[in-house]
DNA sequence: GTCTATAGTCGGATAGAC
DNA sequence: GTCTATCCGACTATAGAC
């Protein structure tokens, strides 16, 4: 990620607002990277290329500058999946709509959460920056839970019921869902663990393809649906 | 966890080791909770009731309280899951160990990391803990790695492989191994999440079993086995 | 072995010049 | 809006009395 070391006189002041995005581009890699404790203000200026007093300006503080943070996450996912998520939910509204369609909605979804959302390069800084937030949650939970966590589960809860014929509302279709869900995240909740255990040095297409074969085939099988879905 | 805020006068040098092991519970609750950086030396001697200074007496540092934290969790998890590693690991040197049999075992096993170990009381602060080395490993990953992940994942992947009929080095037995992991530990990287979706205070009997039911079912289709596990 | 006192460093915040 | 200079508290580490 080479994020301009050496800062770039000759570009700035192109907007008023740039040092505020280069502020949270800065608090994206290093709240990821260290945690919140352990990005100080001035690394995080440093890295921005900005004053250390433009954090105090632009985001009245450090942990101002951590929820800017959470919200750029929320809207970058939800540029991402956004449109996925819309288009199962006006399907899901139709009641015609079958087990074998739902079932092909939801390996749509989760083989774009596999191969391409899970590949992006800054995949990594989301999770590291949700995953501490789930074992320690700050204001910035809300801000991650309601902005695509929610919106997320409630499409892959509904799909979920349509294939096992049960209530949105049913644990047991909230719970297979998560189940399925953490079949995913393994691999990115164990980076080191599944990397050292395979030999492999990171997740490139040839590896994204050998996780979606497994998990997909777990998922027909949990579902007992024949072998149709690529 | 009422641990001894107060200090207790009366039992001190019961033990020339007591401090050390106050240290250790002290630094095993702080580090979980508030990471390495997040906790201070200060509060750990506090917590343990001892003098900052025997910090560095009994381990040389913070840095050696934390690998000595390490070496504790591995010593801990191992005093739990070293008799039925070495019972299933006995059972998988014989060669007639059919595939009935070795998904027995892996049933009893997974059932007892679901509804005993994840209920214990001190599993979220390992669990904590290795989830920040899983993200940014520091030297305490290799002690916890090779203390306890790696001794158990080669015996599920011993399992698996026999279940699938196939060599214990396939990458396919391995990946299957960890999405199975996956299921589990997604309660509990996501404990926020999963309880404010299902609306759980915590994970109870009755919440372990429901989620026990969940995963072993879908171990079961998975590798398409009769519903004979308990 | 235990404790107090303090050195030396680094943290976030901010006043005030420009 | 931007930047320098500085405050003050908190941190780890450690010297030295007992």
């Amino acid at each position: 990620m080479p994020f301009r070391i050496i800062r770039d006189r000759t570009r700035r002041k192109t907007s008023a607002e740039e040092p505020r995005k280069r502020l949270i581009e800065a608090g994206l890699e290093l709240f990821g990277r260290y945690s919140f404790d352990g990005a100080s203000t001035r690394m995080l200026a440093e890295r921005a290329g900005v004053n250390l007093a433009s954090i105090k300006y632009y985001f009245g503080g450090k942990e101002g500058l951590y929820l800017a943070v959470a919200e750029h996450i929320v809207q970058q996912v939800g540029g991402l999946l956004g449109p996925r998520l819309a288009k199962v939910r006006q399907a899901l509204r139709r009641e015609a709509l079958s087990k074998d369609q739902s079932f092909h909605l939801l390996c749509e979804l989760l083989e774009f959460l596999i191969t391409r959302f899970l590949g992006l390069p800054h995949t990594d800084t989301w999770l590291s920056i949700i995953l501490r937030e789930q074992q320690r949650p700050t204001e910035a939970f809300g801000i991650l839970f309601e902005g695509f966590m929610r919106p997320m589960d409630e499409v892959l809860f509904g799909l979920t019921a349509r294939i096992m014929g049960a209530g949105q509302d049913d644990p047991d279709v909230k719970l297979r869902a998560f189940a399925i869900i953490g079949q995913i995240m393994m691999f990115h909740i164990s980076p080191t663990a599944v990397r050292r255990t395979l030999k492999w040095e990171n997740y490139g297409p040839e590896e994204l393809e050998a996780i979606r074969c497994v998990i997909m085939d777990d998922v027909r099988a949990i579902f007992a649906m024949p072998r149709n879905c690529s």
